[in-house]
DNA sequence: TTGTAGGCGTTATCAA
DNA sequence: TTGATAACGCCTACAA
């Protein structure tokens, strides 16, 4: 059916071997090279990557790895990395693993079968040593998001602890001593460097720390209306939550609705992520904003310099710096 | 570096044949089972994809290509169709074309030449030439959201037209006239549709249709924040409005916050997908929700059922409904 | 049940 | 500059 070098060779009268070096960027006489080109287009060629793949062990692909696809985190950092490498020729391969630990290695393994070059990845498990594995092969590897241990490769992280200093920061300025914080489960990386620096703004300030007022949830949306609830429902509640995710901040949302909590007289609070959410609802809230572009970009752009070769600095780890945003969802307590 | 089956050929003494034969499911000496499982392990075996996919023009891997991947609305679907391909044996490859005709073309022929054995599609351009083009090849194709001239494939498609039926007639009836209709572009198919309710519960209702109440936007947020301004700056304002995606559903809501338009009673609105968003902001808002999980499943069964051969009534056009989820955005006008 | 051998489409080496 | 040829790792008749 389809038409391989084979019939290029046999309607230009040329071999095999000419063909393919033409296609692969040698040289060849003018005449033939239109010749190709007329042959090529004639039969609507187009390379096996199969083949190609078999022989070179190289894919110029990309596979991209990630929790969730419906996380608009995830989605948009994916877009952004995709810029980059498109322009630079590579292709990507998408795949997410549902937040699923064994599948997260199924789909890992099946990145590498199919011979991608280079891998960007947004780990979930603790667990390293399948990621080394692909390092082993050859296969270069950027983790974005979350570092991890066992791991010999470049990070692109988000300077998480100052994400929650600022934040909270924010609250104690305007005078509030009973903050909440609604944050990821305790063993996950980004989750326990959020929560670092709500203590460590804490000590910095001498405000004592309620234990209380800390919640581990799930990081996603159901937890964070949950959470909400149990921080209002104190005996004596918070005057301020800060929810360390997005999915988490609309669940307290739907809660701070529902149980018709008025923002900010009642309750101050800061979210995380996703700019349009601050507009869309009222007041305008405060949140913390991740840099997903930059995060992508520099990713995007550490593993073609990898490709390329340049190990310089490996392997290297970057912090990339959140903003926050004021809004009106955060009151100043009069003392 | 990696085993190959000759590797695991000398380390049990077997043929090539043999252990091939094993690895794809044949009748093996139990006491050779054990033994080749065991050079399996302890080898690390994988078999090599480009290799067998070179053999066998086979991928068992499932192309799926939308047009951006920060809509909710795209990846919702796609988690639906991996969840139930998964179960089935099969692996996916997200694409995204960033709604860029060109990247769509390159994309869809990027995933050709992976092999895939199946294609599910949500398409963008008019012309279904290079989808034809591959399913001339074997491969087989489900169109998802908008059906496409020129191709000949089964379809699974939203029942668009009574879903802006129904958003409208609960307008009409709780007495609105002069309905706006934030909708998409004239060219798409959905858009179409869309308008098309409009149109037809206004004749069923015998109400005059103001042509300067339909704006066309692109699906964008932008577009609905200032189509949404324009419609209320109009001299003679609607009372409601319908808006027909989610991205312009969340623009329009930044207008309204914005210009402090108080909903209900000032404007009544209607809004369209992700379940969240009404919950989240105040009234509670009324939307029209697409039945994501139904559509992912659908296409995904059926692509499913192509692919084993059954070829039932095809090209197949599914018509799902959505629903109308009824909140507070409505006012009732008392006459 | 097992093994032999040919070929999938490409690249790469080495002569010509 | 061009061409013959041997891999790449796997699958599959067919023969043993």
């Amino acid at each position: 059916m389809a038409a391989t070098i084979k019939d290029i060779a046999k309607y230009t009268g040329l071999s095999i071997a000419t063909i393919s070096k033409y296609i692969n960027g040698g040289n060849v006489l003018e005449k033939n090279k239109i010749l190709i080109d007329e042959a090529i287009k004639e039969l609507n060629y187009q390379v096996n990557t199969m083949a190609r793949g078999l022989k070179t062990n190289k894919s110029n692909t990309i596979g991209i790895l990630i929790p969730k696809l419906e996380k608009i985190f995830c989605t948009s950092i994916v877009s952004n990395i995709e810029d980059i490498l498109l322009q630079h020729g590579y292709s990507t391969m998408i795949c997410d693993y549902k937040e699923d630990f064994p599948l997260e290695e199924e789909k890992l393994k099946f990145l590498v079968s199919k011979m991608v070059d280079g891998l960007i990845i947004m780990p979930h498990g603790k667990d390293g040593a399948i990621i080394q594995e692909a390092i082993d092969k050859g296969i270069k590897v950027v983790l974005i998001d979350r570092a991890l241990d066992g791991v010999d490769c470049d990070v692109v992280l988000v300077d998480n602890m100052n994400s929650s200093y600022g934040a909270v920061e924010e609250f104690i300025t305007k005078g509030h001593k009973r903050i909440g914080i609604i944050n990821g489960p305790r063993e996950v990386f980004t989750a326990k460097e959020r929560l670092e620096g709500y203590y460590r703004v804490h000590r910095d300030y001498s405000i004592k720390v309620d234990e209380d007022l800390i919640k581990h949830g799930d990081f996603e949306i159901d937890s964070g209306y949950k959470l909400l609830i149990e921080l209002i429902k104190m005996e004596e509640p918070p005057t301020a939550v800060y929810i360390t995710n997005y999915e988490m901040t609309l669940g307290a949302i739907m809660a701070i609705n529902e149980y018709n909590v008025n923002i900010p007289n009642q309750l101050s609070i800061i979210g995380y992520d996703n700019l349009q959410l601050a507009r869309i609802i009222k007041p305008p809230l405060s949140i913390v904003v991740q840099p997903m572009k930059a995060i992508g970009e520099t990713a995007a752009n550490l593993l073609l310099k990898r490709l390329q070769g340049d190990m310089t600095n490996f392997p290297i780890r970057y912090r990339l710096k959140t903003e926050l945003l004021i809004k009106d969802s955060v009151r100043k307590i009069e003392s």
